[in-house]
DNA sequence: CTTCATGCAAAGGCTTTGCAAGAAG
DNA sequence: CTTCTTGCAAAGCCTTTGCATGAAG
């Protein structure tokens, strides 16, 4: 699907998001999904999926919504209703992830993005990721034992980060504690 | 922890709740909590964690509150926010787990359990639990990795279990829509 | 008796929705 | 022009909290 090129528009470069290669800018893809839904392009779309895919991030609808309040003026802003349900359509486009962390739902670049999971930081609630060829083996192993068809999966390991674990020891003042 | 018998009660018999025989009942354990935290022993929630550790499956609060209230009645009433406050104890205790399953917070046994992680049936949302030692091999690999202090982790692998495979498979009709 | 727990109803987050006014095609 | 979108405010979930009454130790 990714590298489905049969739909090329006249846009000839490949388009490097972190390490997979896909042929479609996430917002053409993004408009190539509307007009299957009989959706429409409008401005705000248009800037949210600018924004969301400008850096590699993890991010919640409140912290999209702040930034892109500060980022827009008059005509281009984007409602929070707008956001939520443009949220909505980019996880069935394909395009972002969502992840509840906790009680918050998180979302990250799916489109052109490999796969991979996550090391949670509990203490600054960071999140790294990280690929494993091994897990995905034993993704299939367990559903073949219990006749299972695998879709996805998501696994998150949770801890102190190497950072969070320095801060800790080394001198623990009270400082340390804001 | 769990094997800590120092403070074993006259309780002789240990108990088999799953797999992992553990000394004190889920009752004991919360109560040996409860004193430790200078909280008290009550009917509610004496009610609640016997229901609780009745049989082992999944559930969350809103089930959890239902069942209660069709089981007790006038005294062993269960108020909704008991029954959240209790569950967040139980969890603090060591004797459940609490995991977010999309929107829904959902409980299962902690105590006396062996680790273990679930696939998940988009269809029917049914949870199968499966133990992979070579996953904490991967957990132990991956966070060496990275300088991360892993304190846990979840893995859900969603998809379809058999028996709703079966189900779409055989004889497709309206029927089963319903 | 003193402190903790409960039930109630109200308040909180986060997310969704109905509706009228406004754009896209 | 017709249909899809938007923004707004209201409503919905699920969960938490303040407070007065009641139970535990």
């Amino acid at each position: 699907m990714i590298q489905d090129t049969s739909q090329l528009t006249d846009a000839a470069a490949d388009f490097s998001l972190g390490e997979v290669r896909v042929s479609l800018s996430p917002q053409e893809r993004f408009e190539e999904y509307l007009q299957s839904k009989g959706k429409r392009t409008t401005s705000q779309r248009r800037v949210l999926v600018d924004h969301v895919f400008a850096r590699h991030e993890h991010f919640d609808a409140d912290e999209l919504i702040d930034q892109l309040n500060k980022k827009t003026r008059g005509d281009d802003r984007v409602s929070r209703a707008t956001v939520y349900r443009a949220l909505d359509e980019l996880v069935e486009a394909g395009l972002l992830r969502k992840m509840s962390l906790g009680s918050r739902s998180v979302y990250e670049h799916d489109y052109g993005y490999p796969q991979h999971d996550h090391l949670h930081c509990t203490q600054c609630d960071d999140l790294i990721e990280f690929r494993s060829d091994e897990l995905l083996k034993l993704r299939e192993a367990v559903a073949r034992e219990h006749g299972f068809r695998v879709t996805g999966h998501r696994l998150t390991i949770s801890g102190i980060c190497r950072a969070c674990a320095e801060k800790r020891h080394r001198r623990p003042s009270p400082l340390d504690l804001i």
